[in-house]
DNA sequence: CCTTGACTTCGAGCGCGCTTCAAGTTGTAC
DNA sequence: GTACAACTTGAAGCGCGCTCGAAGTCAAGG
């Protein structure tokens, strides 16, 4: 996370205003960087700018929030889980096809040099 | 994926321009179609627009260029394992943060009405 | 005939999440 | 004292990946 990414954070009220030491620069907190950690979480895991906002201010407003800000985080630990499948589906796709791509270039140094034969996978190979 | 998405893929190179019907319509071939799921399955894992044209370009190359684009597919999937990972580290952060509110919630329905205690996570209780 | 609607092209526009710029202040090292 | 690096501000800029708008063509239905 670099001071720009900091800073922007603190402008969209990402963070609250962070103190500072005597010469005006910013001091952040164990809670800030815990915060801060989370919010890296959640980004990391590409929560949108906006729902975080959305989280950040119902924290502000207190446990009174617990249940929407709860909400909120199912929602995207729902949608984690989602990407989860998909990356995962992806992976053994990949798998596949690396596998494939292996069998190519070992048929092309066996008929040896030069002259290869037409290709294989054009995407048709049944990984569906 | 939208007729629009469809268009800008073949503008930008990442699918050979189409078979068409009379009137000038796309036509897309089987064999499109497992490329456009192909190329469906790489972004949804968030692989850049440029590494797909670079692999379609390869694509096009044929066989010979089997060695590279192996890399591709495989340096993708040591990216997608890394994804899968800090996902679940997500997962399981939520998980628990979630069990936290559902504390909090217990804790000011028992000591109704309307008198909350402050509050407990401030992303400072002992996650990491 | 004429409207409706789905396609065509090209180019411009947009939302997101930073990232960089320009200009100014402050503190440390030589 | 003075150069340098590291911060400050507000505003503008940018790269990505679409997404949309305007204007035109064509096919079928009422």
């Amino acid at each position: 996370m670099t001071a720009h990414t900091l800073r922007y954070y603190e402008r969209v009220g990402l963070i609250q205003p962070v103190g500072r030491a005597r010469n005006g620069h910013r001091r952040y907190s164990e809670a800030d960087e815990a915060w801060l950690h989370f919010l890296h979480c959640m980004r990391a895991t590409s929560m949108p700018i906006r729902e975080m906002q959305r989280y950040a201010e119902l924290r502000e407003l207190g446990d009174a929030t617990s249940l929407e800000r709860r909400k909120i985080l199912e929602d995207h630990q729902a949608g984690i889980a989602e990407q989860i499948v998909e990356l995962q589906r992806a992976h053994a796709l990949l798998t596949h096809k690396i596998a494939n791509y292996k069998m190519i270039e070992e048929r092309i140094r066996v008929t040896n040099p030069v002259l290869a034969e037409p290709e294989v996978d054009r995407e048709l190979t049944p990984v569906s």
